[in-house]
DNA sequence: CCGATGCTTCGGCCCCGGCCGACACTCTTT
DNA sequence: AAAGAGTGTCGGCCGGGGCCGAAGCATCGG
């Protein structure tokens, strides 16, 4: 039966994890899908070390992270990308609308980040938009009546030695909407989107930067333009830094 | 952007509305997609009344609940589909197991709910449950690739009555998977799955029950056998009360 | 073997917030 | 007009929990 009131305490105890601000800033600093240590999460939550270890126990038992012990580090990670999926519902109701004005230091660190950067496990930014929209363009995916892959999108995986077939065995849904914050447009999440990012960067094509920032590599900006039926010119980066055309 | 860091503060906020058992026991109830006084919440929370209005003027303007006052009454329901969904991915992942064993009487008691219900907006049980593994078996729906209505079930939503364009143009997914806690097997959410139930009420196919309770009318049994292909025994209820057969 | 680093435990402080009862207010009913 | 029900406000109580620093263990490096 569908949660009932019943359910409440239960309800109220993993809400009362995200109802710190320190927990939070955990939690959405993990978003980045990498493993944090413990001492990296308490500078990012800006609390003692000794106040942050208990945190990060009360996430784990709750079921939020996991962790894995190295020596004399802890590793935390969030527990499994449905735990992602929901902080960011929550994150996505609860952020304001951000700061409307930055200064020019700042606008400049974004850029990188609103070219490319995962998105807890896919990507984001102006290229996971360009490429959700390339997907639908050329009918790789079809979005009448939901999200879904059509047979040459089927395909079109397959070349990229993506196969499709276990991710729909997960329960998590194959595809699935991202509002991106940079571009307010869509892009591909879901355990697609998570698949493809993980195959993309297995090939060598994307390569990941500072934090969760991720670039195009040399080889992948002709590969993916060619994968995507695009000139190599589209998929350019915003500066002019590593502006070489196509070295394969 | 994606949630940063920055956004931890709101994340907190939110949470924290959800991290009270009064409050998580009134979102709840108000999970049955009807409005409640808050007389009647206070009930249902076990509060006093006066601490249940502070709660409910939080919830509202956290922006999860909507009120609406009507003379010395006032009427709250969850702001809107996004806050249920949200409550529920939130109270599935928190949710225990729920009780092992049940007495008879409750057994009994929810032999109605476990024929059919709604789930805040649309349509769960064995009756929900049905639905969507009808549509799906007559290629009305198809799940090759993500939950999409097909041409057919364009078609078929036309012959309903049911105009599917106006639901495309909300945020909120056409079609989505909501598990079925009796069942243990998905029925239909998602924009077009509220529309079909409200549809189905509306045609007086199906009549609302006590609580969250939902019956087929004495109508609604060949009509929607008809629109199924269904031999209209297949639609029976539970019990022997109305095994009445059909009677156009 | 010794110091440095990373993490955890413990005690104590303090504030936040959930709770109630008493009272005030409003709208309905008689 | 008076009585009553539904709801909101206020003051006060009290427990929970977030925070820190000090001290205690581990592990890693020399």
């Amino acid at each position: 039966m569908h949660p009932t009131v019943t359910d409440a305490p239960a309800l109220a105890q993993l809400a009362a994890l995200l109802a710190d601000t320190s927990r939070a800033r955990i939690c959405l600093a993990l978003l980045d899908g990498r493993a944090w240590t413990a001492g990296e999460l308490a500078r990012a939550a800006g609390v003692a070390p000794s106040t942050t270890s208990d945190h990060l126990s009360r996430l784990v038992e709750g079921g939020l992270l996991a962790e894995e012990r190295q020596g004399r580090h802890r590793y935390l990670r969030l527990a499994d990308p449905d735990v992602a999926q929901l902080i960011e519902d929550l994150a996505g109701r609860a952020a304001p609308v951000a700061q409307p004005a930055r200064s020019l230091r700042a606008a400049r660190a974004t850029t990188a980040l609103a070219y490319a950067r995962t998105c807890y496990d896919h990507l984001a930014g102006r290229l996971g938009v360009l490429l959700h929209d390339t997907l639908l363009d050329r009918a790789l995916l079809d979005r009448a009546g939901g999200l879904t892959l059509t047979p040459a999108g089927l395909d079109w995986c397959a070349d990229l030695g993506l196969p499709v077939a276990p991710l729909r065995a997960s329960r998590r849904p194959l595809l699935r909407d991202c509002l991106d914050w940079t571009e307010r447009r869509p892009h591909l999440s879901g355990a697609l989107g998570a698949a493809l990012c993980a195959r993309l960067l297995d090939l060598g094509w994307l390569a990941r930067g500072t934090g969760r920032a991720v670039r195009l590599t040399p080889a992948g900006v002709p590969a993916l333009a060619a994968a995507l039926g695009l000139p190599p010119a589209d998929l350019a980066p915003p500066a002019t830094t590593d502006a070489g055309g196509g070295r394969a």
